[in-house]
DNA sequence: GGTACAACTGACGCGCCGGTCAGTTGAACG
DNA sequence: CGTTCAACTGACCGGCGCGTCAGTTGTACC
């Protein structure tokens, strides 16, 4: 048998206590979240969680590590679905925008890993870092065709993260929302049109 | 006598406190932080804080608060240097990479403000609020004079912090540093192009 | 020197939290 | 029904951090 009855079973409490400690990350963030808090969410007691995870940060890293998978998936279809970098760019903020509004939960995760302070997450976390590749990547190909300015991918990819980052934020605590559609086009312009290459002037709008 | 000795020495023990705070605050978090390390930091003992503050969240709220003040003075002043709105910006953001610099402490407790999650914190913070305000009223003004394009205000004046936030911190972690120049050269051109009216096409580089 | 008082100290009380482990439950099997 | 064993529980331990307060120190005034 290749995979035992005790196995399924481990399968499906280690992803009823990482469910469970997702949602409570996202009520009182990462750093305020105690054992009992994840155990109390999964119904279970604190004991049980010891015996599926090594300790509180497993439980959390183990949470973050998984969540942020579907995501990675998500931003390289995204991604790949464009074709000029504008495209690219537009189809990236899309995804963020529209998972982030879907999944407040895993965005909150994900503004916990943003945060740089913390000491041992500072932007150190692997799942944040591959984030940053992936958009690290996307602007690098667009280097090599000529669509970007000739400025450091990083500092592109960082500043095209934050932007997402914080109008996600911004729309979260919000009380009447704008359209998504609006909000994905002011990012994309405002990306696109600051870093577009100086060589093609007459960009199109909106 | 308008201000007595004895409260001469209290401002100057309230004074040392917060520094001390500031200290230990940049090396731990915000998060991290306990009264016992503030008070080692001071050099002074654990009660002495509370015959100042009236708790561990009093300090470093009044520690925040009182670091902003500075802060936002440069930033008015920057703002103020500024004639055009490229010119603005470009004031602004080196005011805040070099402040951030040469204050690596504040810049600390900056990023711990900006940080969205912590509930009691989450962007609330006056100092925060009043900083985000300064940037809406200068995107606001420029946009009186047709110099950028008609998004919510609030939208670019996030959008602006967050990449100067971002850049910064960037900054902060890279071992061998861009020149600063070079970075508000960045910065800028990035944002004046992405929010330039769409009227004026030929924008000059650099 | 003696007194009074403000400033300061740090050991202590208390509650919280991570992690443990002896005991309980319940299912599977004979 | 009895036995076995893995899964589960939650009381408990050690440690830590906030806030207190009885006691000490230093200073000003007599």
């Amino acid at each position: 048998m290749a995979t035992t009855k005790g196995e399924i079973v481990e399968q499906f409490r280690c992803q009823a206590i990482r469910e469970a400690a997702m949602r409570v990350v996202s009520r009182k963030g990462y750093d305020h979240v105690t054992v009992q808090d994840i155990a109390d969410e999964a119904g279970i007691a604190k004991g049980t969680v010891y015996l599926y995870f090594r300790s509180r940060e497993d439980v959390l890293e183990k949470t973050m590590s998984i969540s942020f998978e579907d995501f990675h998936i998500l931003i390289g279809e995204a991604i790949s679905r464009g074709g000029t970098f504008r495209e690219c760019v537009e189809e990236v903020v899309k995804a963020q925008l529209d998972y982030f509004e879907q999944q407040q939960e895993f965005f909150r995760l994900y503004l916990a890993m943003a945060e740089p302070l913390g000491e041992r997450r500072l932007r150190k976390h692997t799942s944040y870092r591959t984030h940053i590749a992936q958009l690290v990547a996307m602007v690098e190909a667009a280097a090599a065709k000529g669509e970007v300015r000739d400025d450091p991918p990083e500092r592109i990819a960082i500043a095209l993260a934050s932007v997402i980052r914080d109008v996600g934020l911004q729309r979260m605590t919000e009380k009447n929302k704008r359209p998504l559609d609006a909000d994905v086009a002011f990012v994309r312009d405002f990306i696109c049109r600051g870093i577009a290459a100086p060589l093609t002037t007459p960009e199109e709008n909106v």
